[in-house]
DNA sequence: CTAATTTTTCCGAAATCCCGGACAAAATTA
DNA sequence: TAATTTTGTCCGGGATTTCGGAAAAATTAG
């Protein structure tokens, strides 16, 4: 499970605060005090979640939220708004921030919606990783002259027989289907080692 | 992306009035006033989330968050409780609850979370329709002798390539790097029609 | 309808693969 | 250490595959 949280926030004693409440609570803070210290952190690939402070002297929240979609779409970003502001928590939400927080929070509130995005994120990335595992080995099968491939899948289902059976080319050749001494012979023509496969 | 809300309220004209906020926002809600008529539609392929009071006369929300756990941990829960009811609110949320929301609540308010949680769900879904497409796809490739699995993946890319050329032979050779002559011993070998393979 | 092109089948020889047998080397067991 | 099993290599011939050439069959074009 992800647990960073990239705190951007100029109060240093909020930022302080909202530190300590995650630490007890087992997340990550990165606490940084303004947009510029924090964008390098803001990427595609980024391993947690955003909680920013809207109002602040250089750049504002929203700054961070955009910045933030155009880096990735699916990278939440958790707001602190100001107290019963509501057109703001609004706008926030409008512009798809993952959620506002009205300051001061309740730590376990901040710590319950952080945890939420964090998942969202874990889903999403897992998501991403999947995906590409599973469209990289269609697109791989697609290339190549047909010997080729299927010399390719013929040392995959022989090397996953050898791991299976722990180096052992008879027993491997046995769940195969195939002669013993076949196999020693296809494994000479593909520079295939059984010792290789041996964890002893 | 999904849309279903299954509302659990007892009160009609509550009831009533979240079922607007959410159709006037594009959502699918689908109303119903207690667990008992509820239960049969919560499954771990639920395509949506549930919305539920928590003070109900017969089972209250609680129930309806441990029979939906008991379902599937991924299906979100949002809890509607009363007016600065803390307590409550922190047991949900400790207990799993996706999220609760206090009643009187915004409409707004109401469909963010709402949405949120659908987006939430709808990751839950995609994520395991793939990785059930991914090991679907390896488990396949592992039982059987080596010469039939080779022999599946040849006439899997054989077919593959005829049905790329349209079912012409030569250009279906030419594509797998092998003399013509050759592709038609392989499909004599594996039955393989080439006619199959025209759309005209 | 005829000619031209393409598809498909047939043939045969060279190359390759399959597989059992034999055996030495290495590992395991007694 | 001796006996036994397992491993890896080599051999050889029968079966299979490869692949070019060519002809028959089918399709398309003129």
């Amino acid at each position: 499970m992800l647990r960073k949280v990239l705190i951007i926030e100029d109060d240093a004693a909020l930022r302080a605060s909202i530190e300590q409440s995650l630490e007890l609570e087992d997340l990550e803070p990165i606490p940084t005090s303004g947009f510029i210290q924090a964008r390098r952190s803001i990427r595609s690939n980024f391993r947690g979640v955003i909680l920013s402070d809207i109002k602040m002297p250089d750049h504002d929240g929203f700054d961070v939220l955009s910045f933030t979609q155009a880096r990735d779409l699916d990278l939440p970003v958790v707001l602190l708004t100001g107290h019963s502001d509501v057109p703001t928590a609004m706008r926030a939400v409008r512009e798809g921030a993952y959620e506002y927080l009205e300051k001061p929070c309740d730590p376990q509130r901040l710590v319950d919606v952080l945890r939420r995005a964090l998942e969202h994120r874990a889903l999403v990335l897992e998501n991403r990783a999947i995906r590409e595992e599973l469209d990289q080995g269609k697109s791989a099968e697609e290339s190549g002259s047909l010997t080729d491939r299927l010399e390719v899948h013929e040392r995959e289902i022989i090397e996953q027989a050898l791991s299976c059976e722990n180096g052992k080319v008879a027993n491997a050749a046995q769940r195969l289907g195939i002669p013993r001494n076949t196999l020693y012979d296809r494994m000479a023509k593909l520079h295939i080692v059984a010792k290789a496969f041996r964890s002893h």
